[in-house]
DNA sequence: GCTATTTGACCACG
DNA sequence: CGTGGTCAAATAGC
């Protein structure tokens, strides 16, 4: 290790990152001896587990020479996967299928490019703006499905704005979510700080999948704008993904169908923005506490 | 009846 | 050819 650290070029870097995963490490230890209670200006210790696999993270990226882009949009994917195999997505095809005529247009699209997007994690998958799911896969090797939402103004405002949620699976109760393209629609023009501020209290139940599984009540969890005001956290019956995803989705201001959470403001919780395109960033200057890779 | 979600189908891409 | 992103019919909730 200090032999690598002699030759490697980013030995600060390293030595730097390390420290920092040690003194969140000791921060964590402090808090664990203590009761649970938060403490004002400090961190959870959900957050601080967080902080420090990533700031091991960080070294062993650095260390492999890949300083340049810390963690890319591909290897925070491949760090979600797991050993899981894939459970349906050979078996989608097992059906016969009766095309339409060319009518339908479904599959026919260019696969999404890496560049122009943007990674999030953190406890909650609010972050402000109304989203409309339009999807659900099982993703191979990975042991949560990711979801995929778009922007509910698509349509009537032909805002672009795409995103893509999945459970982080060494973390399950953090949320991965990769964005890509920037919001045009006026409803959800909020700044992105007050998108990324809602607490992360609701992880009362264990996340758990069952591919395929659909219950019947499965709706009664799965409205995104819905949850909030009902507040409903105790269908633990319906344990697909969704269930509890969308539980955790919900913010906890009942007007949140209008994107309205500002004035939550959770300040140091954990965001990680990761983007290729540094345009991006330019349009939420005003995001904190994001770490720039 | 309207709106949102679920999920199988479809197909571009690697 | 397998995987993953998107579409759209079916379904559910209000």
């Amino acid at each position: 290790m200090e032999e690598y650290l002699h030759e490697n070029p980013h030995k600060n870097l390293i030595k730097q990152v390390l420290i920092q995963g040690k003194d969140f490490a000791t921060q964590l230890q402090c808090l664990l001896r203590q009761p649970i209670e938060h403490h004002d200006g400090s961190v959870s210790a959900d957050e601080l587990v967080v902080k420090i696999w990533r700031s091991f993270t960080q070294a062993i990226t650095i260390m492999m020479g890949n300083s340049k882009s810390l963690v890319s949009t591909e290897e925070v994917d491949q760090a979600d996967s797991g050993d899981r195999k894939s459970t349906d997505s050979s078996s989608d095809q097992l059906r016969n299928k009766e095309k339409q005529g060319g009518k339908d247009r479904r599959g026919c699209y260019k696969r999404r490019k890496i560049s122009g997007s943007w990674i999030r994690e953190s406890a909650t998958m609010d972050d402000g703006c109304a989203w409309r799911k339009y999807g659900q896969k099982n993703i191979l090797n990975s042991k949560y499905p990711r979801c995929y939402f778009r922007c509910s103004h698509k349509y009537d405002q032909d805002c672009q704005a795409t995103k893509q949620v999945q459970i982080m699976q060494e973390y399950p109760k953090m949320y991965h979510t990769t964005y890509f393209g920037n919001h045009t629609c006026h409803s959800t023009k909020i700044p992105m700080h007050n998108m990324i501020t809602t607490s992360c209290s609701q992880f009362n139940h264990p996340i758990e999948v069952k591919p395929k599984i659909r219950s019947s009540n499965s709706h009664d969890n799965s409205t995104v704008k819905e949850e909030e005001s009902k507040g409903q956290n105790d269908d633990v019956s319906s344990s697909t993904m969704d269930s509890n995803l969308w539980e955790d989705f919900m913010p906890s201001s009942p007007s949140a169908r209008d994107s309205t959470l500002a004035g939550h403001h959770n300040s140091s919780f954990l965001k990680r923005v990761i983007s290729s395109d540094m345009e991006d960033f330019a349009k939420f200057g005003d995001f904190e506490d994001i770490e720039f890779y």
